[in-house]
DNA sequence: TAATCAATCCCCCTTTGGGGGGAATAAAAA
DNA sequence: TTTTTATTCCCCCCAAAGGGGGATTGATTA
């Protein structure tokens, strides 16, 4: 039997997946948490197989909380479970050691499929986010650095390059040259197209 | 017996969902529908008394859908069952007829509670949004003309006025006027934050 | 050691954005 | 009928955005 944990604030989803994944036979779910701070007080007690992971959580995200766990525990396996169908997302969390990435428009028995297959130590992705990886592998993953994320934070709040270069003790031809460079990272042709598309992979 | 429909692009809420309210004994599930317009013909033919609705699925939005089934069935009563905790949009919900909104993250009896409350004609909100609704009653709602819906949508594509008075076929100086309009209306200081708030409004 | 890269700063320039006004028209609502 | 509202257009003006080119430091990495 299969010791399965989940982590997820909609109570309605946890509440039918228990069940469902209960009845399958093959796992039980040993505990739910409906944030990262219980869950990982709770994993420091006692330990699943599984843990299924929603992404967004009140008190954090879920791919960071995946890497946080996977250097805890590496035996761990991780399945992300959420709405999200976005390449960023997924690639992310594949990054951070999850093994596996299921939508929760899915069938519950894909979820039982996933928590099979990565209990053996293999990669479960449910269809659409395998289609999203095979298409669009050659996209990089934007990566901004401390700095950047700073000024992209500011602009996304409407301040404006004096403004900024005030708030952050730096001229404003820096602040300019970090604009410069965020639109071409981003390739957006303006600021509405960079905070939007960041909105749109979670980084704001 | 109250008969139930539920319209979610997400499974696993559906299933976890049906089972609940059909183990509840005072309501069973008759039909589910992962898209409005497979609602809309299901309805067509057989007609629950409450319709459980997400906002977000992929062929529109259920407020917006709300509002469109009222109008055909004025007896049916709608529940908006959602993740989104957004006074905007539960406003906008209830102005559009729904008799409830209850969050994904409620325990699934409230959703129990929910459905017998307005199969009585009565309007159930869950705790957050009816504290939401208090504090923020005076907030008015963004109410946007058809003309200013286009405009924000070029706009958050990243298109400059002159490019948008092109795609229009009107001046610049009409889309300057739009522009202007729209930040007053946002109370935003720039378009960046603009888009930022009509996302977050779900008006993009 | 040489090469990268983050972070900082500087110049040029043109286009766009946004604040302040105002006004005509036609349709819809009061 | 009068009033409101959506849509359209016009003026002025300045600050900000964005495109192009560059350079220097210091830390990390190959």
């Amino acid at each position: 039997m299969i010791n399965v944990q989940i982590v997820d604030d909609h109570k309605m989803v946890v509440e039918g997946l228990s069940l469902i994944i209960n009845e399958s036979g093959i796992a039980k779910v040993s505990a739910t948490y409906s944030c990262l701070d219980d869950c990982r007080k709770g994993l420091a007690v006692f330990r699943p197989d599984v843990l299924l992971l929603d992404i967004i959580i009140p008190d954090g995200s879920g791919v960071d909380f995946c890497a946080e766990m996977r250097a805890f525990y590496p035996d761990l396996k991780i399945i992300m479970l959420t709405t999200l169908q976005e390449y960023s997302i997924a690639k992310r969390s594949l990054q951070n050691g999850a093994l596996g990435y299921v939508l929760k428009n899915a069938l519950s028995e894909e979820v039982v499929k996933a928590i099979e297959t990565v209990y053996r130590d293999e990669i479960y992705l449910c269809d659409e986010i395998n289609l999203l990886l095979k298409l669009k592998r050659k996209e990089e993953l934007i990566l901004l650095t401390p700095r950047e994320k700073e000024i992209l934070q500011f602009i996304s709040e409407g301040y404006s390059t004096p403004q900024i270069s005030e708030k952050m003790g730096i001229t404003i031809d820096t602040v300019k040259g970090y604009r410069k460079n965020l639109l071409f990272k981003f390739k957006a042709k303006n600021c509405v197209v960079l905070v939007r598309s960041a909105m749109e992979q979670r980084l704001i």
